[in-house]
DNA sequence: GCCTCAAACGTTATGTTATTACATTCTTCG
DNA sequence: CGAAGAATGTAATAACATAACGTTTGAGGC
């Protein structure tokens, strides 16, 4: 397994960040899109932190290096990146968090660790989608889905059973 | 399909609401716990508005009814009835609704019409379940899921077609 | 190059959602 | 009855989020 696909292992972090940002850079770019200072430093802070941030927690160290203070700046930004597939919000923690697979279209769900508060952003077999199984079932049409479970990590598990 | 299932359709709502509280008392005599005045009028109104109400909505209307007035008063009847699946959150829309299959062990998905603002809430397969398969590939152990989807319903689809 | 316009940004103010803390009352059960 | 735990009421505050408005920036047409 891909140890970024589920960010409950170690893998090498050094370069993961600037290779999202360049990522980041070129998919805006292509897209037509201003990935400007503060949308740039917002996803940066959420790649470096590698887990989910509340908005004031970003706006307090966007605030420290001379951007704004008042939480529009960060709202604005994270819903930037939220909404071009930069970032996730995860809703049963209000906080944010950098999207773990830009690029590819997909519909995340998110592993949220009670004891390390650790979140992984694990992929779903389109195929089995139960989604699209619902779609049918029901006649409504799904814009988009969010997948959030609360549990223990493997980490946590393991620890805990020592 | 049972028109309960899905919240879209219309169906007879007049005794489903004293059905569900006849149900949820039952419930809770044979599990020990208390289903308090509070708890059994919480429950009542969001049979009755039979859609996600916030919980200042739900304050607003105990207060009336000579419960207190302070936050904690919804706050801790909607806990009460989130943690004994006798109604859910709606992580989306910080918003809490009645559990459409009380009894039954279930994971529910959320369909939330972005037009009308209803919320269905929907069964899924277990044999078929996502969770399982996620759990399984990471290791993850998952205590609580949550599955929730935007988009259109049946008849505002039809409407926006007409 | 320069003008225009829309997008992005900054700030004030306010709205909405949720929790902490502590005193009081009710229930259960020995 | 009396102790212990659960439930309730209230005050205060914390945490999360948006509306509204003026200013700045920079992309694209001329």
């Amino acid at each position: 397994m891909d140890p970024n696909t589920v960010g409950f292992t170690k893998h090498d972090h050094s370069h993961c960040i600037s290779d999202a940002i360049t990522a980041a850079d070129r998919m805006c770019r292509d897209a037509g899109l201003q990935l400007t200072p503060v949308r740039k430093r917002a996803l940066s802070i959420l790649l470096e932190e590698h887990r989910a941030l509340g908005a004031y927690d970003v706006l307090a160290r966007l605030s420290e290096e001379g951007f704004g203070a008042q939480p529009p700046v960060a709202y604005r930004a994270l819903d930037f990146l939220t909404k071009h597939g930069l970032a996730h919000k995860i809703e049963r923690l209000n906080a944010f968090i950098a999207c773990a697979h830009p690029n590819e279209l997909h519909t995340p769900a998110f592993l949220i660790c009670t004891t390390c508060h650790a979140v992984a952003e694990a992929e779903t077999d389109p195929s089995h989608s139960l989604l699209s199984q619902i779609a049918e079932t029901t006649g409504f049409t799904i814009a988009r889905a969010v997948l959030e479970a609360e549990g223990t990590c493997p980490n946590c598990r393991e620890k805990s059973a020592a």
